[in-house]
DNA sequence: GGGACTATCTATAAGTT
DNA sequence: TAACTTATAGATAGTCC
């Protein structure tokens, strides 16, 4: 967008890297917030900057989502696991 | 954007919601992928639908994005008890 | 470094099949 | 309901201060 079409790819000049960085971590946080809010969804955003600085959002708060997220991919795993075992159980 | 502006409030049709979400997810998963090739950002984004199911971009993997957030934490609560302590000898 | 501007590109709301 | 289409709102690249 904007007054030319560019590439995906790293910006090498590290000037513009950072008015890019500065504009579009503007508009990502924006976005992950009306999606929260349009359609009721937890949404945990974590963006570290090629300097190191931190920035996040979270519609709730960032713990929580991490902690269901763990949850969520824990159980994940669990199922895998159950499947695998099946899978044993099916060949043996 | 669209066929009409809309206010950012939690939409109440539920398949409207649906499809909005699906539309938007997707949007903000590749802004969040073009935001750390761009720029070379480390990212990590966590999404739970109203339903409850887990959709995530992370430009290395989620757990040192977590790992390296929870630190980040860590250092800026060190940061604080450091100047708590500082104002606690000043004052005293 | 941060805003303001604006031409242009992209995302998407609404409509259609 | 999910794709596909299309008109339009919104994001942003380039620029100047």
């Amino acid at each position: 967008m904007g007054r030319g079409k560019i590439v995906i790819r790293r910006i090498d000049n590290s000037t513009n890297r950072q008015v890019t960085f500065s504009k579009r971590r503007g508009g990502l946080l924006k976005k992950a917030k009306e999606l929260s809010i349009l359609c009721d969804a937890e949404v945990g955003l974590v963006v570290f900057s090629s300097t190191g600085r931190l920035h996040e959002f979270s519609s709730t708060n960032m713990k929580a989502v991490i902690d269901r997220y763990t949850k969520a991919k824990e159980e994940q795993a669990g199922v895998n696991a159950t499947s695998e075992i099946k899978v044993c159980i099916h060949s043996s």
